[in-house]
DNA sequence: GCATATAATTTGACTATCAAAATATTTTTT
DNA sequence: AAAAAATATTTTGATAGTCAAATTATATGC
């Protein structure tokens, strides 16, 4: 089983290169304040209707209490709003500023390119061929967490 | 741009689930006790001649002071011995204890395994593909690092 | 209206991280 | 051979991210 081994070294220096790289484009212009962290929670708070912090909690699988202190952070940095639901006055309602959607975008942006980047260097064959393989893998996860969690 | 679309959330996908995940398949059993970093420490250290902290470190890409505070605890944990350089007393050499080196296979296991299923449904020339591809990817990644750091 | 449930924050503890200072040892220079 | 410089590691002080459990505030059910 060589190709497997090959197969594993790159896929483990693909996804530390990722990290790395994603890391280093957030932080040199412009959002230079913003973590990885940070920018995760951007995205789980995304563009559309505030959210409450439970429902995002629970999308970036943290507790409350984590998300509370990245909040903090994000509002006194100025990218998410936070305001007390008028409904229900237990509920706190976070969404994105104008900053925080200009990071959004930003983030997202950078993201299309880097893939399109990416695609560009391989053949078509190549990209049905990584698209199958990407897809397996997320499979594998997938039920290697459903094994998990029971 | 449609398989563009697709890889990228597949990578997106990935790389929030892959940590999360090994960590948990992990953590299941008997080596309850190992982060995601330990086996990060584990990994670096292998399993062939004791190494120096720095070269240990250099590999991880952080610094000796943070190496030494992940040591101190695999030390404490039992997964690793640390003993001082007779030929230069400077120096300090870690390696594997024997539960190192069974945490270390284990942790090679899950990765046989995931490999495995990704191939599994890959014929011998996909397979090759994949690699080709992975490797064009990963190269683009080094060299886009190395245009960051400039 | 009281008891219970729910949403969020706070608190206390721990891990991971870095840069810079400190310590111990070796190598180089004079 | 003594002093200076270099090297390997640890320690220190600071920050971010994390959790579980306690606390606070509000809503809902009986």
């Amino acid at each position: 089983m060589d190709i497997g081994n090959t197969l594993n070294e790159l896929l483990v220096k693909l996804f530390r290169n990722i990290n790395v790289i994603e890391e280093r484009a957030l932080r040199n212009d412009e959002y230079s304040d913003v973590t990885t962290n940070d920018m995760h929670v951007i995205e789980a708070i995304g563009m559309d209707d505030p959210k409450n912090m439970t429902s995002v909690a629970r999308a970036l699988e943290v507790t409350t209490g984590t998300l509370t202190i990245a909040v903090n952070s994000l509002v006194k940095k100025g990218y998410v709003d936070r305001v007390r639901s008028e409904e229900d006055r237990r509920v706190v309602l976070v969404s994105l500023s104008e900053k925080g959607r200009k990071a959004y975008l930003h983030h997202r942006r950078f993201h299309e390119r880097m893939i399109e980047a990416v695609v560009e260097e391989l053949t078509e064959e190549e990209q049905q061929v990584l698209g199958k393989a990407l897809t397996k893998l997320n499979h594998f996860f997938r039920e290697a967490d459903a094994r998990t969690m029971s």
